[in-house]
RNA sequence: GGGCGUAUAGCUCAGUGGUAGAGCACUUCGUUGACAUCGAAGGGGUCGGGAGUUCAACUCUCUCUACGCCCACCA
């Protein structure tokens, strides 16, 4: 059963003249779909599994998503042909901030904001969009090729992934890996939530430098009767919490000062000048304002002051705009402003430079102009390392807050052991030390989201019981995987006159009852995707996919995110496991521009791969992902390439439509036929030495050397070569050697497309079925397995023959002979094998060669060609005029070639230290190869004498 | 500041301890029924600079230069 279509001219064809990939690529892969090909039952067969990074339900095909999957389904592709029971898993992550954004995005435009509706509500309507928009990315990634196992597609918030979050939730807040902590995070105020370190991006900014004199308190002076300290700022803003001014220890212009206080000018709170390290004497004054509630480095330098986490003052809200410390001393008129300048209108930052402008406590910048000049700046210009949230795109402020914390040191341990001890084999290499470096200052993730589309945490606060009485602190927390759980915990924690009731606003606590309040929070996407490798597979239960297909073989991914997920998947599949989540860890490079520039939307350089796949079609652009992929570089995008790659899959195409008008077809077997042309021969030893190539290629994961064997094995060797040489013996009269020749052919075109099949899988599957009937379809036929030898004879006579027909075609173009001309041939220094091949490859010789006769007699005299291949001296008498010294210049150039290798080879050898130095097999090579070049020379010497 | 990577033909890139390869581009020729999305034949590189190891280095080591990426608390 074949859904080729058959609309070709010639009605004993069924190839049509041209190749249009889109005529067939739809119609093979739902077949291929609804014949559930892409999961064969397999299950008595050795298990191969890859998980599919998981694209954002909001996400559609990108160029990086076209190298990433066609990696995938080459190896995926290539270990089912090779009878393994290959399932790669599929699924779309829920991608909470992305999808958040995208469905608020919708109701902005409809006047609508998430808060004029309930959490529920929202989140319904969230699903709704899933269901009606989200997934694009599904259909084209068919159009792509990939066979992924969709009959069992998943989805990161799906029942059982629900499940599996909550219970790795709940075991590692049990075993005390998952904690609550109040301290800086990373708060993008555009969002509103926290995010982790890795979501934030820094980037050089143009920014300001201000120094400011902050007054010294109680009249107290430095040595030089100074009576105000320099600090020097960013952010000018944060002044309005500061809470200490540090200086080095060992700073002698500030010694005197340590433990004295600071009147700060604009809130009037009074703070001590303290003694820290993280003072660098070196930079600015050497005094440096402490923030201790806005930024990490004064976090730790607060609390090395003495401040507990609960007392650094806090002067922003979730928006970044001002709002009043617990102190109460930030001015009215600062309250409410933004950060700093938005929308055109001065924030908090520029009302605190004017206000100290104004004040006197500024010090101006002075700089040179273009005239020399001196002139004064409020501040001098510098480049910030300025935070950027990846999502929300603004700058992150260091907000103290509550939030869960995973703590990653502990579980990256036996994840940095694991890759140490070869269970994790990363591949290329040299990524082991980017993530042993990442690993081994891992800090703690925090997982907490402030949005509502996620997987909501499972943990309670309730009040806490202080001396027997309920308090109203609210900061007791039970963890469970359910209500039911949950009250269980809180029952054996109150005592038994509370009654115990969920509500999801606090409210008044009564005598007689607690309420347990839901966090609000959801959790990190990636803690979700990060048990992919597992909760795919039915985890927690222990299923038998479970039981198979874990560890996984093989992950693909981009460097890109080695950290976000491939790290955290290595942590939690080993957490819950005990063992590592895949065997080995692909990490691929970016897609890049054609000039090499990353591919941005703002730059208006992304190349839409569909674009390429209506273009070129699917599988050429599959081809060159493949061929391009060496490990460890980026690739280029380069459309000719793309291209040239269409007309690869052209040139096979034309190849078949030559096999099937000569009644070429599908071959009986799996085994190379038996045969005995040389040409046949040694078209199945390049058959078994592709094969074997090919193999080790993808077995190495080095996909441009795969993509390259068969490439020029096809073109080269099988296009340009082999079905050249057979043309005359199909013509011919000998029907036993036509047979065979046909068998041979049907067989070795067979092997191509199958070897092909991983890389272009829509030609492939249609010539498999347009060259004869088949009992399966290609995407479950079997890879090659020849069971034939290199049979060196063979190949030897047919490179021989190669290097004279193409030895004769060169002659002709250099001696401006009309490559139809038919000539003839005499051999000097022919032997008997010689004359055997000559026989045996006459068909060939003339056909192919226009080598009319090849006589072993000496030749005639006058003027003549003369090529020298192997040990022999083939002379071709010309007809008209020959351009002797044409003639004499081609056979001295051939001869200064020969003579110079020969001249090295000899050198070499006449040195000493070679030989006694040097492998043996070197210089038995060496000396080989120079007996053939002096041999060659000397024929080509006798040659040009001949010419006279 | 640390780490990684890359520098090979006009362009994009492979490559091996023993005198360099591919695709595209370029030149010349070609419509003998698979293919002009093609065929044949060619031109083109002191393999970034320097030093070292070695009988031998494009290939190993060091160093310099240029570019790229990642991580990092310089107010």
């Amino acid at each position: 059963m074949s859904p080729a279509k058959s609309n070709a001219k010639d009605p004993a064809m069924t190839l049509d003249k041209n190749f249009d990939p889109a005529a067939i690529e739809t119609r093979w892969y739902e077949h291929w779909e609804n014949k559930g090909l892409f999961r064969p039952e397999r299950d008595d067969r050795e298990p191969f599994t890859i998980v599919n990074p998981p694209p954002n339900v909001t996400g559609s095909l990108h160029i990086g998503h076209a190298l990433d999957n066609t990696l995938q389904d080459i190896i995926i592709r290539h270990e089912r042909l090779k009878g393994k029971d290959a399932l790669w898993v599929v699924g779309m992550d829920h991608a909470g901030i992305a999808t958040q954004m995208v469905v608020e995005r919708q109701m902005n435009e409809r006047q609508q904001k998430r808060t004029d509706f309930t959490r529920e509500q929202f989140v319904e309507k969230v699903w709704e969009w899933k269901e009606e928009s989200g997934g694009a990315i599904t259909k084209q990634l068919r159009r792509l090729g990939c066979s992924m196992d969709w009959s069992n597609e998943r989805f990161t918030m799906d029942e059982g992934m629900n499940e599996a979050v909550l219970k790795v939730f709940v075991d590692l807040y049990n075993d005390g890996l998952i904690y609550r902590d109040k301290r800086l995070v990373n708060w993008d105020p555009a969002l509103k939530t926290a995010i982790s370190d890795l979501e934030v991006e820094t980037v050089d900014t143009k920014g300001s430098f201000w120094h400011f004199k902050y007054p010294l308190a109680d009249g107290v002076t430095l040595d030089n009767g100074q009576d105000y300290i320099e600090v020097a700022t960013t952010r000018p803003e944060t002044m309005l919490a500061d809470m200490a001014v540090a200086v080095h220890p060992s700073d002698e212009r500030y010694k005197s000062l340590i433990g004295k206080e600071i009147e700060q000018p604009i809130t009037g709170r009074r703070f001590k000048i303290v003694a820290d390290e993280h003072a660098d004497p070196e930079l600015g004054s050497g005094a440096v304002k402490i923030t201790p509630g806005h930024d990490f480095n004064d976090f730790e330098v607060g609390k090395r002051a003495g401040f507990a986490a609960s007392e650094m003052l806090n002067m922003l809200d979730g928006e970044a705009n001002v709002c009043q410390t617990a102190d109460g001393l930030v001015p009215d008129e600062y309250i409410g402003l933004h950060r700093f300048r938005k929308d055109g209108v001065d924030g908090a930052r520029e009302r605190v430079v004017q206000q100290l402008k104004e004040q006197g406590f500024l010090i101006p910048h002075v700089s040179k102009n273009k005239d020399g000049e001196q002139v004064e700046h409020d501040a001098e210009p510098r480049t910030i390392a300025t935070p950027f949230g990846d999502r929300g795109g603004v700058v992150i402020e260091p907000w103290l807050t509550d939030q869960w914390y995973v703590d990653a040191e502990t579980l990256a341990q036996p994840a940095i052991k694991a890759v140490r001890d070869g269970d994790i084999e990363i591949v290329p290499k040299s990524w082991e030390k980017t993530y042993f470096n990442w690993m081994e200052n891992i800090q703690p993730w925090c997982v907490s989201r402030q949005l509502w589309w996620g997987h909501r945490i499972p943990a309670w606060f309730g009040p806490e019981i202080i001396d027997g009485e309920a308090s109203d602190s609210g900061s007791k927390i039970f963890v469970g995987m359910s209500e039911a759980d949950v009250i269980k915990k809180a029952r054996a924690y109150y005592p038994s006159k509370y009654e115990i009731a969920f509500g999801d606003t606090p409210e008044g606590l009564s005598a007689d009852f607690v309420n347990l309040v839901r966090d609000p929070d959801v959790l990190d996407t990636w803690f979700s995707s990060a048990l992919w490798p597992f909760g795919t597979l039915g985890w927690p239960e222990q299923t038998k996919d479970l039981e198979r297909h874990y560890p996984n073989d093989l992950l693909i991914s981009g460097f890109d995110i080695l950290f976000f997920w491939d790290a955290r998947m290595a942590m939690q599949g080993i957490q819950f496991m005990k063992e590592v989540p895949w065997k080995r860890l692909y990490l691929h490079g970016l897609v890049r521009a054609e000039d090499g520039s990353k591919m941005s939307k703002s730059k208006g350089n992304v190349v839409d791969p569909l674009g390429l796949i209506d273009q070129y079609g699917a599988d050429a652009l599959r081809f060159f992902m493949a061929a391009m992929e060496s490990q460890g570089r980026d690739i280029k995008m380069d459309d000719k390439r793309v291209e040239g790659y269409r007309n690869f899959a052209t040139k096979l195409w034309n190849a078949s439509r030559f096999c099937e008008a000569n009644g070429i077809g599908a071959s009986k077997t799996l085994a190379a036929p038996e045969a005995t042309l040389p040409v046949n021969r040694w078209i199945i030893s390049e058959v078994v030495e592709t094969q074997q190539a090919l193999d080790k290629a993808l077995t190495d994961l080095r996909f441009d050397a795969a993509a390259n064997t068969i490439y020029h094995f096809t073109w080269d060797r099988f296009c340009d070569w082999y079905l050249e040489l057979i043309k005359p013996v199909l013509q011919g009269e000998d029907a036993g050697t036509a047979d065979e020749t046909r068998m041979v052919a049907g067989w070795v075109l067979d092997q191509i497309i199958v070897m092909l099949h991983p890389f272009m899988p829509f030609i492939t599957e249609e010539l498999w079925h347009a060259m004869g009937d088949r009992k399966y379809d290609l995407i479950v036929a079997q890879w090659p397995a020849p069971k034939a030898a290199v049979d060196a004879d063979a190949k030897s006579e047919v490179d021989w023959l190669i290097k004279l027909i193409s030895g004769v075609r060169s002659t002709k173009v250099e001696l401006n002979i009309p490559p139809g001309t038919k000539m003839s041939a005499h051999v000097c220094d022919g032997d008997d094998h010689l004359q055997a091949k000559v026989t045996r490859q006459h068909a060939a010789l003339e056909r192919v060669g226009r080598l009319e006769t090849i006589s072993f007699d000496p030749a005639p005299d006058g003027p003549s060609a003369q090529i020298v291949v192997d040990g022999a001296t083939y002379v071709l008498p010309l007809a008209g005029a020959i351009d002797i010294d044409a003639e004499k210049a081609r056979l001295n150039k051939a001869l200064e070639a020969a003579q110079k290798e020969a001249k090295s080879l000899g050198g070499r050898l006449g040195n000493p230290n070679f030989v006694e130095k040097a492998k043996p097999e070197a210089v038995e090579k060496a000396r080989a190869d120079l007996a053939d070049k002096e041999a060659e020379a000397g024929r080509l010497q006798a040659a040009i004498d001949r010419l006279g």
